[in-house]
DNA sequence: TATTAATAGTTGTATATTCAACTATATTCA
DNA sequence: TGAATATAGTTGAATATACAACTATTAATA
């Protein structure tokens, strides 16, 4: 496969399934049941207990659309809990459970190995090069939406 | 959105959504009717008419379901024709349409844009070894698959 | 040659993504 | 106060993805 050519939002897609396959074959490994961008909402409300819908997508860069339908899936897991606020009715707070709580540390574990395994065999400073080059990106094309 | 300790494979899948996200809003702009991923499909078939389905799977990193149905989707749009190979009947030969070749040539303009857009702003030298390290990172996840 | 294995492509099912349209609630300010 | 607007979240429809199981065909080999 030559890849000299191909545009950035390809190679950012390619490595992007890629990356998520390795961490889904270590999650198989271990017998364990979530997907990759179930990981991604489960991840914050584990950091933060009760944090709002909102806040979730504000912060896994996910849209909204998905990442209600993700704490659905989460909730029939029963990994995690919709509880409305009292005040604000339009809110969710989402709280995690004690076995999405189990759940998500041993899946941060895998996230770890995962990341070892990228980083692996490649030049440690090009590495950082390239994270900071992909925040960058990020950054530029979220908020200048024009 | 504090990106400095979120993990690669999260990086990569937000930077591609974004990147889609600004190449898709060009395309609205200029009413074209092609998405992102039937891009990645009827490119490789605009370069080699002819191309064969297996050949498109191995070029574009996409899953050989994934490229079966944008296939079909191309097809029914009009921009593609399946034809069965006469001496080995388990092969699908892909031809590109003249209104096939029309969308493309087009939408490869917007990709041209979309590439310069991402660059902007980023140190050229970094932006070099970024994609380097994004093309290894693809070549190492993709041959090992342990 | 007959059986087995490999290859190319398709289909079913579950999950995720995007856009637009929608409900419900809260805020703004005329 | 009351009408317009903004915000939080949900739903519908179309598209894409991953995995496994499947059909059809060709190649390998016992």
């Amino acid at each position: 496969m030559k890849l000299n050519n191909t545009p950035m939002p390809v190679l950012l897609g390619m490595a992007h399934r890629l990356a998520v396959k390795k961490f889904m074959k270590i999650i198989e490994v271990l017998g364990l049941d979530l997907t990759f961008d179930q990981y991604m909402v489960l991840d914050p409300i584990w950091k933060e207990d009760g944090i709002t819908q909102q806040q979730i997508v504000d912060g896994c860069g996910k849209d909204k659309t998905s990442v209600t339908r993700i704490i659905t899936t989460l909730e029939n897991k029963n990994l995690v809990l919709r509880v409305r606020d009292l005040v604000d009715a339009r809110i969710n707070h989402i709280y995690i459970t004690k076995h999405g709580k189990l759940i998500i540390e041993k899946v941060r574990a895998v996230m770890i190995d995962t990341r070892k395994y990228i980083k692996k065999d490649i030049n440690q400073k090009d590495y950082n090069i390239a994270r900071a080059v992909i925040i960058q990106l990020i950054e530029r094309l979220d908020s200048n939406n024009g």
